[in-house]
DNA sequence: TGGGTCATGTAATAGGTTACATGATTGC
DNA sequence: GCAATCATGTAACCTATTACATGACCCA
């Protein structure tokens, strides 16, 4: 039976903890996985009512905080069976689009400060990045000492620290290189272009 | 004007070179973006005529090669400027959807031996395509050594570089791990476990 | 009493892949 | 003669986002 993904996700959730919502699990993704995944409700409410009806996963309670309304899902064992088996089939790798690099590959055609204002703003998302897993790494391990989950979300979490790391270092030399050759281009006032020197490179932490 | 990025491609790619068709240009996609966008004939051919319409490219020559039919674009003054607006309005990173680390974060409801066999997965993938970029770097400085956008060229092919080295390198000491947790928790038979321990890890050309 | 967040959902639309259909040309 | 590649296109379908609609509860 072919799925979408967003319903393994849905699955995939509801293995770790019980009793999420359709909300909480927005909240959930955007909070773990959100560095390499994303979820809108167009795609979580609808595969809810599908699960729901292929008995993959059940509602649970019902209105629990409080009075206020709150749909509440669980894990079936069928569910668990149809997660199980979706994880050892091969992943397809999605085709990536990347805007960003798609805009500097095709850079040739504007001012090199085009490039470079691009580039600074990628360092900058970067840097945030890094400051958030490192945040996740210092908070989460302390808060769940012995999920036997861990192990991979810190696996993941390894990997996005050292993409992001290996991406900041490469942005660095990039601008370095650009910012010589845009103060080559313009020798007349080399007091104006500090669009790109008037920045350090990056210190990233580690 | 609001405008599918496949339009852009294809302003972008005019841009380069001239008297390309439809099919030429998927080809040239797929050989130099390829690792970072992908295009289907399905979004390109529509978008060439939704352009011509817009008289941002225009049909240029006919039944070139041979007598084989074939309808070649070029890029208008109008379809120039519309790129060049493009490129200076700032990337959108879009919501990045990783199979692979979704299946890895997923991983604690099955066996250690399905992660491992999605990381020596993605390792091969990674070796194949780190040898493939490396190919790219020996041959195309060569070929177009004064080409004004060999610069930028040059700059994604060095992010994909970078990349593709560090997820390798996480992916060997990712497998160390995984390993070494599947061996203590099988200690019976440890000639038995091969499908980890038996690759060595991977030496990386630089 | 009003803003923020919790909570659920739908409709319009955009974005994109895949499979199919067609046919010519090139090279073995 | 046959397979591969060049070449163009469409239709069906899936995926996904965005905007909208609705309303309750919490806290200041």
């Amino acid at each position: 039976m072919k799925r979408n993904p967003t319903s393994y996700v849905i699955l995939g959730l509801l293995s770790i903890q019980s009793n999420l919502t359709g909300y909480d699990m927005r909240k959930a993704v955007q909070g773990s996985i959100g560095y390499f995944w994303a979820e809108s409700y167009g795609q979580i409410y609808p595969a809810l009512k599908q699960l729901t009806r292929e008995k993959l996963i059940a509602a649970s309670r019902k209105s629990a905080k409080g009075g206020r309304q709150r749909q509440e899902y669980a894990l079936t064992e069928a569910g668990r069976a149809c997660l199980r088996e979706w994880l050892v089939l091969p992943f397809h790798n999605e085709p990536p689009r990347n805007e960003f690099l798609l805009k500097l590959f095709f850079a040739g055609e504007a001012a090199p400060s085009v490039a470079i204002a691009h580039l600074q703003d990628v360092q900058e998302r970067n840097r945030r990045m890094l400051d958030t897993l490192n945040a996740i790494e210092a908070t989460v391990p302390a808060s769940q000492p012995s999920n036997p989950h861990l192990r991979y979300w810190m696996l993941t979490l390894g990997l996005g620290k050292t993409l992001t790391r290996a991406a900041l270092e490469w942005g660095d030399s990039a601008l370095v290189e650009l910012s010589a050759q845009a103060a080559a281009q313009l020798p007349r006032s080399p007091k104006a272009n500090r669009t790109a020197s008037s920045r350090s490179p990056s210190r990233h932490k580690r």
